[in-house]
DNA sequence: TCTAAGTTCTAGCGGTCGTTCGGTATAACG
DNA sequence: CGTTATACCGAACGACCGCTAGAACTTAGA
């Protein structure tokens, strides 16, 4: 049933370190053949630990993908607030919240791949809310950004969710194309990106 | 282990009619659901038939997948192959694309989401090269819409690839959001993605 | 009407799934 | 040192998986 984290404090960072491993690992392996498709078997091979080892860990397979989702969405959460929240020009904010969020989506790649395949499970299931809560939030912190640049002027949208969806569509979709030694940086995808949307 | 069509002319529609059945309601299951997900149990429940009469249409569950992603792309490309080939102008054959392409996601959202979602099979396994196939053949004729474009003046792009990269990203993102009554038609949503890419 | 082809049913096979649990070795802490 | 929490092992469990065989029923065509 579960997988407690240690009460010792000494033990504590050992525990949480090999833990985050083991979902990295966990996220390649999905990431490749899928989560439904990926048995726990394939896990243990891919961990070096056996079942009753792994289990120590995760708690459930179920568990498990929560943790990959979580590990993709808050620390992106962390890094986009501050920036989304901030004072300047709205277009330099946007351009600076699509470099962060690529740069998010290449280190991220599996994680990223796993949770958009797994949006059917995400978006439906009671237990998901949390997760949910945090894509919205995400892209809230977006809107928000193009809102006020359609407010100042900076920016001109036909129609600005249509735009919003079409770069959640494009971003999220660069996982599946994305190489670290490609032809184009995260940081050069992004300004292609912002260009896409603003210029005009 | 098969699924054999019936010789005889009269029952040979019959069977077809019943199989494209099978195949659409099986993918409204695998896009609630997913692939790996859903039991045959459950597509026995969802059909009304039993095992046995299920498997006398489609082989196997792979084969049923593969149905399925034959039905997206095959009638696609068909409506798309005399567009891209045509000889007016660069930018309305390009609108012409989109518009017949999201028409299409519009009208087989199901089918998209079980492609997008096992899209880690088909682009892995040999045995799906044939589906893979004609993925790139329909990339390839926006592509070269775009080139040409781009040639005679009518298009003008920061990375061309690129481009065609968040095209895709965009369109194929669109059936996790359509609402067949929702606020934009697939013609409308086919015209802020040409916008989006053209102008400037 | 008779026959062969087609359609669907029932029952269940062998295998794999996620998970559990009792155990052993090790390291932290008093 | 002794005690106890931690780390990991590996056999085994019950449930469910995709799939099949063989028979029963229905329909097309001569």
């Amino acid at each position: 049933m579960a997988s407690q984290p240690p009460t010792r404090p000494a033990l504590r960072e050992r525990y949480e370190r090999r833990r985050q491993e083991v979902l990295a690992t966990a996220a390649r392996v999905f990431a490749e053949r899928g989560y439904q498709a990926t048995s726990m078997a394939d896990l243990t091979e891919a961990t070096g630990l056996t079942a009753g080892g792994l289990y120590h860990y995760i708690g459930s397979k179920e568990q498990l993908l929560f943790g990959i989702c979580d590990d993709l969405m808050a620390p992106l959460l962390e890094q986009a607030r501050p920036i989304a929240g901030g004072d300047g020009p709205p277009q330099e904010r946007l351009r600076a919240l699509l470099r962060t969020w690529l740069r998010h989506v290449a280190a991220h790649r599996d994680h990223l791949l796993v949770f958009a395949q797994e949006r059917h499970v995400i978006e439906r299931e009671p237990q998901w809310r949390a997760v949910r809560r945090q894509r919205r939030e995400f892209e809230a912190l977006l809107d928000d950004v193009l809102a006020e640049g359609e407010r100042t002027g900076a920016m001109r949208f036909a129609d600005r969710r249509l735009a919003l969806l079409a770069l959640l569509g494009m971003v999220n979709h660069t996982a599946q194309w994305f190489r670290p030694r490609g032809r184009l940086s995260a940081e050069q995808i992004a300004d292609g990106y912002c260009d896409l949307l603003l210029r005009g």
